[in-house]
DNA sequence: GTCTATAGTGCGATAGAC
DNA sequence: GTCTATCGCACTATAGAC
């Protein structure tokens, strides 16, 4: 599946979360007309992501929220109850479409050494569309409360855990070596993270997803290499 | 160097650092003995830093800070004029550590391989005893105004510089294969920096710093490894 | 469904006693 | 050098007009 494919099918989906929170918020949210509502919230979460990358959650008033959104204080009010369950729906829908997508794409019949490319790549595209949600989520995690947090946490370790199983099954394969699955994931989830947090960085030096997708397939690949000729440690 | 010399050696530096500011900002600082400002100003840098990586710079209000560091909010405004002059105290303190610390350290005479295994361990050492601040800094740097911001960009293209360096050294003299030192640099940089934004994970698993040190060398040796018994490409 | 006006709170910052 | 008391302001949240 190519990035354009990709696009596609995931843009899809964020149509649909829309729509989903729209209907499991409905205690919260005082609007009743679906088409007035969805435009609305695409609309408040977008400017909230926008505002809150640039100087934090925090930092970021309603009354800012309100005039670049267009929207006036009580209409923000109409959308949720408080700032912070403004905060736990944005975080909830992220994480949502995380799920969604990563479990769509990722085939488990797949042998090791495709899955693990696969894996990266969707991860990759993944947090090119979906890039100001997972810069915020990464940056405003500490200041959710503790269940939050949690949920978090959870999911961070979820997505580690999708790479160490494909880690220990080449392994057990003897399509990779690798002395320590756990910590092998971590830096690969650190490679994937710095692609969505330091976006300036690779937008400056005009760096694609693919090529970046590429260089981190192939850097992993050769640290990862099953190599029969030497058997000798590297250090 | 052991991790224990390190501490030694760089605890030093600390200290001379906390006078430094202290002789620095005599203007913003309005106490003049300077055994109870350095005391002071520690407490005032070691609580707010506390208060911050917990729930962000910004939320944690000055009543906070005094509540916590003991200090009145009068004897607070005795060591800086604004809640952002000390964000910005807080920032320079670090930033001048760390140049300090990096350059003591790294041995330009010394083999390229040699000198990535220096480099990467010295990095973690340091953002070991200093991860408050790293983690601080990595966190408020979008909050900073325009130029402090610029400031922190620099600071870490400068770090990866050092990286690139060794990788082009290590490839003209064929102890490395680097296809891209740009990119090996950045991904070798993102591995650094998931020890101390992410602490809690590493912190759970009981890994230490030597632990993570010997993997991170020994993953990323693999990776650049020069293997003339195989010419093919890994994909 | 969206607006403006405003209540109530907690903030950063300072003045002045000790 | 440190404290308490307080000012003015900007914030979140809401009530009520349209």
């Amino acid at each position: 599946m190519t990035f354009e494919e990709f696009k596609h099918t995931a843009l899809i989906s964020m149509e649909e979360i829309c729509q989903e929170i729209f209907a499991e918020n409905q205690a919260s949210i005082k609007i009743k007309k679906q088409a007035v509502a969805v435009k609305n919230l695409a609309n408040i979460f977008d400017t909230a992501l926008k505002l809150s990358n640039e100087k934090g959650f925090q930092s970021m008033s309603l009354r800012d929220l309100s005039r670049t959104s267009g929207l006036s204080m009580g209409a923000l009010y109409s959308y949720f109850t408080s700032k912070e369950e403004l905060l736990e729906m944005i975080q909830n829908q992220g994480r949502r479409l995380t799920r969604k997508v990563l479990t769509q794409q990722i085939n488990a019949d797949d042998p090791p050494d495709k899955m693990l490319r696969t894996a990266i790549r969707t991860h990759l595209y993944l947090t090119e569309i979906m890039q100001k949600w997972f810069y915020f989520s990464y940056m405003e995690t500490k200041n959710l409360d503790k269940p939050q947090q949690k949920k978090s946490i959870e999911s961070e370790l979820e997505t580690e855990q999708v790479f160490i199983d494909i880690l220990d099954e080449g392994a057990r394969k003897n399509l990779f070596v690798v002395e320590n699955s756990v910590l092998a994931a971590s830096v690969i989830k650190s490679m994937l993270q710095d692609w969505y947090v330091k976006r300036w960085k690779y937008a400056r030096r005009r760096i694609s997803v693919d090529e970046y997708a590429e260089f981190v397939i192939g850097f992993i690949e050769s640290a990862l290499k099953a190599d029969p000729g030497s058997g000798t440690k590297n250090r």
